[in-house]
DNA sequence: AAAAGTTTACAGACCAGTCGGTCTAATTAT
DNA sequence: ATAATTAGACCGACTGGTCTGTAAACTTTT
């Protein structure tokens, strides 16, 4: 693993505990003792050109795992293996990770807007690949319903984590019957 | 407005756009002209303590606003105007403002747990209101569906958020209609 | 093939500015 | 008088970013 991938890697890691402003240079530098000046070599805007690589990778890694889980399953036992993916990430975490996106996501409207839109771009890159996944299974509404599951999602996601309780993701499985027969 | 009020309800705001970590204190007190004696005056735990007002502060009023939007109107109007409530307030700060309580809960997993647990009453407190509104109504599975709406709503924000777009929230009229009738 | 030149990558001291927080003094209200 | 509040100078730690410099790996020239 060269230096910008170790770079990339732990600021993505860092963005979900933290978010954009609680995300720091130099605590990113130190965890893989790397000095400042190959971040500025590599990245040469610095921390926002950073952010984004990193919320690039994250959201790339996010579609890699979703995909595993919905694999070769019907739609309903797909997503519910995908919400247990989330779940499984909150639980390991302790409660610490938030989605990955959402989590500069919620900052976006205040700094760069170029970041807002790597936000944006992997946010439809989620929602088009589920899109694809119910459109291949017969599904109808397929746009919609991408959509609206992701927006449950994400919700239920922040929900289980400020309860440091998994519930409202496994309230998911519920209502994620209801939408695709909706 | 006495000087801890406007401490209380400048913080809110401030948060709402930067969350946690990019609330700078010397911001707030900036902006409103008061000296920092003040604020260690009123809030001798400093930060955290005032975001914790801030925290309640804006839960407290986000549900006299829904409350309003709610207040005479059938479960599934009142839900629309709910819904166009939150609509408003992000077209209006220009997609800035996130919602209060998910700005802060992001980063709670990696901040003061007193915090996090401001976050999660804020939450049950709306999600108990609701639930008591549907109840009045006549609908069954209350807590439920009362969960499964803040779910919803919370990832329609956000999403609605990052594209800059309402269309998530809007979509929600359709699926109001579809959890009320599960 | 050797030397000279050029590019890429790594390294870290250093900078001005800001962070949250402390402290003492002055002012205001009771 | 006494307590509550306002006022802001000041502190060390930390922020993102700049700067100069070194070292190895490529080309290019001879």
């Amino acid at each position: 693993m060269n230096t910008r991938e170790k770079l990339v890697s732990t600021t993505s890691k860092i963005i979900r505990k933290k978010g954009y402003f609680g995300t720091g240079i130099n605590e990113i530098l130190k965890s893989i003792e790397v000095p400042k000046g190959s971040l500025y070599h590599h990245f040469p805007a610095g921390k926002d050109e950073l952010i984004i690589a990193a919320v690039l990778y994250g959201g790339e890694a996010q579609i890699l795992k979703y995909g595993e889980a919905l694999r070769g399953k019907t739609a309903e036992t797909g997503l519910n293996a995908m919400i247990d993916v989330m779940s499984k990430e909150l639980i390991d975490s302790n409660f610490e990770d938030a989605c990955p996106i959402a989590a500069v996501a919620l900052a976006a409207g205040n700094i760069d807007e170029t970041i807002r839109k790597a936000c944006d771009k992997v946010f439809k890159g989620w929602q088009q690949s589920l899109a694809g996944y119910l459109e291949r299974r017969g599904i109808e509404n397929t746009t919609e319903k991408s959509e609206q599951l992701y927006a449950m999602f994400e919700g239920a996601y922040i929900l289980s984590q400020a309860h440091r309780d998994v519930k409202y993701l496994e309230l998911q499985k519920k209502f994620v019957k209801v939408v695709l027969e909706a």
